[in-house]
DNA sequence: CGGGCCTTTGAACACGTTCAACCCATGTGG
DNA sequence: CCACATGGGTTGAACGTGTTCAAAGGCCCG
């Protein structure tokens, strides 16, 4: 199984310090893909120097709720979180799955958080006060640029999924979710065709419009077609063009049945 | 029918000149919704040197397209626009309508646009130059602290969309459209009970993930409930707080029959 | 070994789709 | 002026995908 490399400070640039304790961009595995990506040496450092604490979850913990005042946004060191929504009936809906060098929070900009965000195994984030960031946007303009790019990247995604909900069938969607994690491993430096699904069958189906029970049912359709492989949360991809071409939509759709 | 007033520039401040024939912010009518929101007069000014020219659309006119370069954010002055995506199988998505003070473009700040942009009604909208905003950011700190703000707004729009299409029974789907409507033409100062369809049935369908023969259906069930009144495209809101009820699920949601 | 939880599987059901016919307003050409 | 075509919208009936309800299986942890 690929856990997450887990943080290692260069001590040759950090000596144990006050300043260990906290988040280090330069030094951290993910610092290509957050939000650090593509400044200079100079420019990360700055961002160092705002980052607050790093903050550990473990399964099942809340990072932030519903309604809290926003402060802060997170960037996730390890780990995978859920996010959600609830209306006023009660019923929630599954927003996103996040993995390690993405950020959470951004819903709340606009004055307090609009989702819940939950750890979905024992997790790590890295706590970026916003009103500090934003400072550092006058001093750092490809930061502000890339933060833009950021925001414009999760508005597509999540344009993406409605996309999903509002057109595809059920063996559709899961294909594109299999795909999905997939293509997200791979860009992290993981086995783009074997992985442990992190989340319950229930967080599945949520996510994807979808019961538990459909699922389950797609699961063992997959399997007994030979495209994937599972054994309890592992998944393995046997047939990866295959997904694609159904992810995509350009192979036929067939029924549950 | 409550036609959006067209633009009425002020003699007294602003004389027939090459500037007239641009947009001004502080003269239109929707600059208290709009990116100029909260700003004070002066950097108002600041942020109409940028503003680009206006940009007439016909019906059916595309303002963009998915692929293009990402160059403007447009702010629509008065019509109606969607946006929609398009998957390699050449399935759309509506994902969203734009009326007068809302922005178009966001998603496509990472680089080209995602979707693409439709006059529903023959339209207008003010082009802004990205990479002047940018500059502009720099020197009006509350331009760009609500710019953030309205990217997050569209986040969270999505959001909601998300659990729309994910969660909710046609009968609900349908409720929440039209409170949604109904709330965003109050907020320009229009009727909140007694509006206009700008899109046709099957957009309203594709939107909200339903066929246009069960738009069509609903608007007839929600007419024999005596809870709206429908004339082609012109639509009534009889019981506003069922429909209330209804979209927050709140109430129970009976079958289609 | 027992209890709880998550998952799988089966069967009946229902919501919304699909297919089809029809309506109605508008526009066009003979 | 009427005949006809066109496109958007409505309505009806049959169908099917995914849900709901129910029961059983498997795994973890006490």
């Amino acid at each position: 199984m690929t856990q997450p490399v887990p943080f290692i400070t260069d001590p040759s640039k950090q000596p144990v310090s006050i300043q260990a304790l906290k988040a280090s961009c330069s030094a951290c595995s993910m610092h290509q893909l957050c939000l650090p990506m593509g400044l200079e040496d100079a420019d990360i450092n700055r961002l160092d120097q705002i980052i607050g604490r790093r903050r550990r979850l473990e399964k099942d913990e809340r990072l932030y709720q519903m309604g809290e005042p926003f402060r802060n946004l997170y960037a996730v060191r390890f780990g995978h979180f859920k996010t959600y929504q609830v209306n006023a009936a009660g019923e929630a809906q599954i927003t996103g799955f996040q993995m390690a060098g993405e950020l959470l929070g951004m819903d709340a900009i606009s004055g307090n958080h609009h989702c819940d965000a939950v750890a979905l195994e024992d997790s790590e984030v890295c706590e970026i006060p916003f009103t500090r960031l934003e400072e550092l946007f006058g001093e750092v303009p490809a930061l502000l640029r890339h933060f833009h790019r950021i925001m414009s990247q999760e508005i597509t995604r999540e344009q993406n999924v409605m996309l999903l909900l509002g057109n595809m069938r059920a063996e559709q969607r899961f294909a594109v979710f299999l795909v999905n994690l997939s293509a997200r491993y791979a860009a992290r430096g993981y086995s783009p065709n074997s992985f442990q699904l992190r989340m319950s069958r229930e967080d599945i189906g949520n996510y994807l419009g979808l019961t538990i029970e459909s699922v389950s049912r797609l699961l063992s359709r997959f399997k007994k077609q030979g495209w994937i492989q599972v054994d309890k949360r592992e998944v393995t991809l046997l047939d990866p063009a295959k997904l694609k071409a159904l992810a995509a939509g350009t192979d036929v759709c067939s029924p549950m049945a």
